[in-house]
DNA sequence: GCGAGCATGG
DNA sequence: CCATGCTCGC
């Protein structure tokens, strides 16, 4: 079974691409963020038409993500990130498909640091960890997927140094990201390729995709109960030299099916 | 000789359909209208490469005027109307062309009615027919080609009882382009086809274009001295069905070259 | 640089 | 309905 996650920047505009990519790519899940479209504007007959079933939580200009699957039920749980009802951004979708919990999120960015926006995203992160500490007492098969607006370590970065008092690479981020391992979350990709230079954004400016000045914000963590699962993963890094494609590109894990031969 | 006019409604935005139609339709000479782009920013790259020369007076946002020759010398005579060095709007532009006269422009609109907007498409159309009466006085061969924004008559509206109050029908300006008429200057399409509901013009609004609700606004005026060679002419009606189209369709004539026999 | 809204003009 | 140019966020 194929997972991705891919931050579109921008669904309507970013349909073709979006299209194009789920036809070459064939991934069951998929976990969309950034759709930057109010509720009703989500293009749900393209998608349906693709062949993919979703349910999303939608935003006027900002923020917005979805989860999509293929030939299976989406049942959704949350569609928002429990423990602030002041909290109305649509950065957080939850869902059980196939008796595996998604966590779909888009973290906030955080910048600039220090500020309300860099606390926010502290905040934001300690009601992640809580929520996704009840699937780790329960047990479950879980998934947090989506853009965490974190990158891990040097290894995730082109020039750490350029970054450091950035809200992407702050300690206090890192620190929560490698909380949530000693927890039992395994980076998947980072894990397959533990040495590895690996990015999933390159911005927009500065020719950066041309240069290779990415980082790895994009990533699938999986639960202690679903983690021997994982076969293989990678990232679709062609995606982003497409005409008119986002400045993220799609990142994805296959895992081997629970009725398979152990 | 092919020469046709062509408010295009944003050179930028329409340039994939502008090339399209330039190369179905191979005009030797075209005028546009409605550029709304500064003068840095005409595509003069994509144009050349498409065959065509032109001389352009671009104005931020709004109107716009150009003319585009193919195999043929462009010589800049003016690049606005004559007879108010306050007027800044970019709506004229005159050349010699093979010996004719090419006054590309484009008319102000004049809503809402009464107004200062139509006072000054009264005061522009003064000076206009001051200029034309310097051809006909000269005995040039001369063509009057633009979005002149006036509805000559009834044949040229789908419903002309809408637009009594309408600055492009009132009694001011058809009298002014009749009068035009009767110096000697010929409205060519209208003289190839008397009779006809013929539209250059259909709003992106309401559907019009599937209703064929038009109104006929581009026209390619003859000088006596030119009159004669008048062939052929139409409406590329199909143009403004093509996606991303403007809300113009092109309009063109073919005449005699100057040394066929008589 | 490139989304998305909004204002403005037609 | 559409094009431009502005602001904003990333």
């Amino acid at each position: 079974m194929k997972i991705a996650t891919y931050n579109v920047n921008g669904i309507n505009g970013r349909l073709p691409v979006l299209l194009q990519w789920l036809k070459e790519s064939s991934p069951d899940i998929v976990c969309l963020q950034e759709l930057k479209a109010p509720q009703e504007r989500f293009p749900i007959r393209e998608i349906n038409a693709a062949g993919y079933e979703a349910i999303w939580k939608g935003q006027k200009s900002w923020n917005g993500v979805a989860i999509l699957a293929k030939n299976m039920e989406i049942t959704e749980v949350q569609n928002s990130l429990p423990g602030d009802p002041e909290d109305l951004q649509s950065r957080y979708i939850e869902a059980i498909i196939g008796k595996i919990v998604i966590c779909c999120l888009y973290l906030p960015n955080g910048n600039p640091y220090p500020g309300p926006k860099f606390d926010y995203k502290l905040s934001w992160i300690k009601r992640f960890k809580k929520r996704t500490q009840q699937f780790i007492k329960m047990e479950l098969p879980a998934i947090l997927i989506g853009d965490f607006n974190i990158i891990p370590g040097p290894l995730d970065v082109h020039k750490p140094e350029r970054w450091e008092n950035d809200a992407l690479y702050r300690t206090e981020v890192r620190k929560a990201y490698g909380e949530l391992q000693k927890k039992g979350w395994l980076d998947s990709i980072r894990s397959l390729y533990p040495d590895e230079k690996i990015y999933t954004f390159w911005d927009y400016l500065y020719k950066a995709y041309d240069r290779d000045a990415g980082i790895r914000l994009d990533h699938i963590l999986l639960s202690p109960y679903i983690s021997s699962r994982l076969q293989s993963g990678g990232v679709d890094k062609h995606v982003r030299g497409w005409e008119k494609s986002s400045d993220h590109a799609p990142v994805w894990i296959e895992l081997e099916t629970e009725d398979q031969p152990v």
